[in-house]
RNA sequence: GGCGAGGUAGCUCAGAUGGUUAGAGCGCAGGAUUCAUAACCCUGAGGUCAGGGGUUCAAUUCCCCUCCUCGCUACCA
């Protein structure tokens, strides 16, 4: 209500990346907040652009699609469909869903870059990349697979471990080689456009930091914060890759360049809204380019960086383009206690869903709304999604509009009675149902969803009191005015009910229309009371929703287990043998028994211990990442197995002279290997 | 270790520029009722607001320290 100064909207929401389906944390972090709030501002009668579209560039593309044999085109076009439909199944409302593959998308983002090119914001740097010579071309970090230097998994890829999860970078892997031919990929020089955002940084500070301090969410801030208050400050980021899978970049000297997958994502609410406009027959750049338009992205958490420090830096420097008023990012929705992952299979998957609980769609919306990790993450259980569907959705919502038609229909054949003399207490609800549209509208307006949900769901509530208190099935026997007069107001504030509900359960409210024959109506026309006039027929009762049972939820609950079996029998497999090595292989590992003397933590480190030990040829320092699992004094005299002629290597200002040798348990901790008896210092290994 | 976000009733979450008895929903207990999918409606029990210090007439709310969870980040040779 204080936003009338906008004259339109363009919202976005997180484009999804082709490369699996959907599951309930992606529509809890943005696809269901940015709807409701998208179809309250239709019902406000605001102008909106709700655009959207598939993500198909980026290497785990090209990865996924070697592994099955197909061309990239075929994956995302696989998954393209497939989101498209969850999306449409589920009622999110795109005015535009596009997709970052097709034509209008490819110029758009080459001639953005090209602007930025011509005037100057990129930096060109050669630097060294690991090259494929078999298969003659440059490997992104997700085509180099080796040993992880952390956890020592040998399939960690060329970005990030998947065993330990930490982040590399394809130089720290131990004998990379190729995922394309499996040969020891070479460094070789290369050249790519970096995007300096380090000379954004007082400026994003101030529109951030400064003037979007009081109406953008608190961990949005705070991300913010910590990258642009960041010790190093903003890194020069390359916005292009050395791939063929994505767009051109559009300079000569660029052949076998693309444009990086991140730079090229967002400019994809660009283009969605291009091609809407055009079918539509109106001009996309106000939409994008006047003040007067409100800028929204949803995002969930992951996104943070790109749409607020690095997308709203390109658009700034480019000049032309409005920057978003908000970023209302979501925090991570868990599953049963724990993290959705999608390698995993730990997900509630939507097409899943939709083909185990058909016309259920307004449910789930409903318990992710109201549970939506909106300040911090959140879990979503099946028990709770019983719960709430039995008690709030049958009890309170369905429940009360059952009550209302229902005696209608008993009482006068189905048509809206006559409102005669309100009573005091009539007049008491229908002043406090007149409340209700500008709260649910003020805490929409400020993305606060759980609440704006609640406030609808107390709505119902009244209307359950409403006739808790008036007990029409009581004045019948003696006052059919009177009782009319009750149904009246009843029946409104059914109907107010379904214009109130209509951004969060969309279906139900389509329903609950045709049960009242109720033409569409909106926000405005809200809680006056003659959304239904006498004389109205309405049509017969139908359940909006039903019941949960048990067995339906332990269904899904026992699924959960299921996956969590198969998921621990995998981890627990041992991992398959190296290749053969020959004897003088192995000779030239120097491995030795030696004794701890000392060990202390390494200051400022969680992990490292430094270890003093005696190698029976003298004292040597070695630093051990085993700094969770042992306390320094439990080492101190124990014999230990250690690799004596590894390269020296500083960490953390300190240098580690060899290695001591650990097991690895299942569940990630260290195990010391020790000899069964007291050896002497110096003990070689054969 | 650094940075960020969180730790409030059994559960899921609100909240407070510091100020009388800290809120809601669910769950639970009791009551009332029968129009309704044993649902609605009313009442109630339940919290040393993570722990410890400090500032203050007054802190759960501000400051400092500690612990726990999550995310990012730096080292597991």
């Amino acid at each position: 209500m204080s936003e009338q100064r906008f004259k339109r909207y363009t919202i976005t929401s997180a484009l999804p990346y082709a490369n699996g389906p959907l599951h309930i944390g992606h529509l809890a972090g943005c696809y269901i907040p940015s709807d409701i709030y998208v179809r309250y501002l239709r019902s406000q009668g605001r102008d909106v652009a709700y655009v959207c579209g598939s993500d198909e560039h980026g290497v785990a593309i090209t990865i996924k699609a070697k592994n099955e044999g197909i061309s990239p085109q075929e994956v995302v076009d696989r998954y393209h469909e497939m989101m498209k439909s969850s999306f449409q199944e589920f009622g999110i409302s795109f005015d535009h869903y596009s997709r970052t593959s097709a034509k209008i998308h490819h110029e758009t983002a080459a001639q953005l870059f090209l602007e930025l090119y011509e005037k100057g914001e990129f930096v060109e740097q050669v630097t060294e990349q690991y090259y494929d010579q078999e298969a003659q071309q440059f490997l992104a970090d997700r085509y180099i697979e080796g040993t992880c230097p952390k956890c020592g998994y040998e399939h960690a890829y060329g970005d990030q471990c998947e065993k330990c999860g930490s982040s590399l970078s394809p130089t720290d892997l131990i004998n990379p080689t190729s995922k394309l031919s499996g040969s020891v990929p070479v460094l070789k020089e290369t050249k790519h456009w970096f995007l300096d955002l380090g000379r954004y940084t007082s400026f994003l500070k101030k529109w951030i930091l400064e003037d979007h301090k009081e109406d953008w969410k608190n961990n949005v801030l705070g991300q913010c914060r910590s990258w642009l208050e960041a010790g190093e400050g903003l890194q020069p980021r390359s916005m292009t890759r050395d791939m063929d899978w994505g767009i051109p970049v559009p300079l000569k000297e660029a052949e076998g360049k693309v444009l990086y997958v991140w730079f090229d994502a967002p400019i994809g609410y660009i283009s969605s809204t291009k091609e809407w406009a055009l079918a539509k027959g109106v001009d996309w750049e106000p939409y994008w380019k006047d003040k007067d338009t409100k800028l929204v992205h949803f995002i969930g958490k992951d996104n943070i960086v790109f749409h607020c420090i690095t997308f709203p830096a390109i658009l700034k420097t480019h000049g032309e383009f409005i920057l978003p008023e908000n970023v209302p990012a979501n925090e991570f929705l868990n599953l049963e206690g724990d993290k959705i992952s999608t390698s995993r299979n730990w997900a509630v998957w939507l097409h899943e869903y939709l083909e185990e609980f058909p016309g259920k769609q307004d449910v789930l919306r409903y318990v992710l709304t109201a549970n939506a990790p909106e300040t911090k993450d959140n879990d979503f259980t099946w028990k709770d999604f019983q719960a709430r569907n039995n008690s709030e959705l049958v009890a309170i919502y369905g429940n009360f509009v059952n009550r209302a038609v229902v005696l209608t229909h008993k009482y006068f054949g189905g048509t809206v009675p006559e409102k005669k003399e309100l009573s005091p207490f009539d007049q008491e609800t229908l002043d406090a149902a007149a409340a209700f549209p500008g709260k649910v509208a003020e805490s929409l307006e400020r993305f606060r969803f759980r609440e704006a949900l609640a406030l609808m769901m107390d709505f119902a509530r009244l209307g359950n009191k409403y006739l808790a208190d008036t007990e029409p099935w009581k004045t019948i026997k003696t006052d059919k005015e009177r009782t009319a007069t009750i149904l009246n107001v009843a029946l409104n504030i059914a109907a107010d009910l379904c214009v109130l509900s209509a951004p969060f359960l969309p279906h139900t409210a389509l329903k609950l229309s045709r049960m009242l024959d109720l033409p569409e109506r909106g926000w405005g026309d809200i809680a006056k009371g003659d959304l239904l006039l006498s004389g109205h027929q309405i049509n017969e009762t139908s359940l909006l929703f039903e019941k949960i049972e048990d067995d339906q939820v332990e269904a899904q609950v026992n699924k959960l287990l299921d996956t969590k079996k198969s998921n621990e029998k995998k981890v627990t497999k041992a991992a398959p043998m190296k290749e053969i090595i020959s004897f003088d292989d192995f000779a030239r590992l120097d491995m030795r028994i030696v004794t701890i003397l000392e060990a202390e933590k390494v200051k400022k480190s969680k992990k490292l211990l430094k270890l003093q030990v005696d190698t029976g040829l003298g004292k040597r320092t070695v630093l051990s990442g085993i700094a969770e699992f042992f306390e320094p004094e439990d080492l101190v005299g124990r014999q230990v197995t250690m690799l004596l002629n590894l390269a020296p290597r500083k960490m953390m200002g300190v240098l580690s002279e060899g290695m001591v040798l650990m097991a690895e348990a299942e569940d990630g901790s260290y195990k010391l290997l020790q000899p069964h008896e007291g050896t002497t210092p110096g003990a070689q290994i054969s």
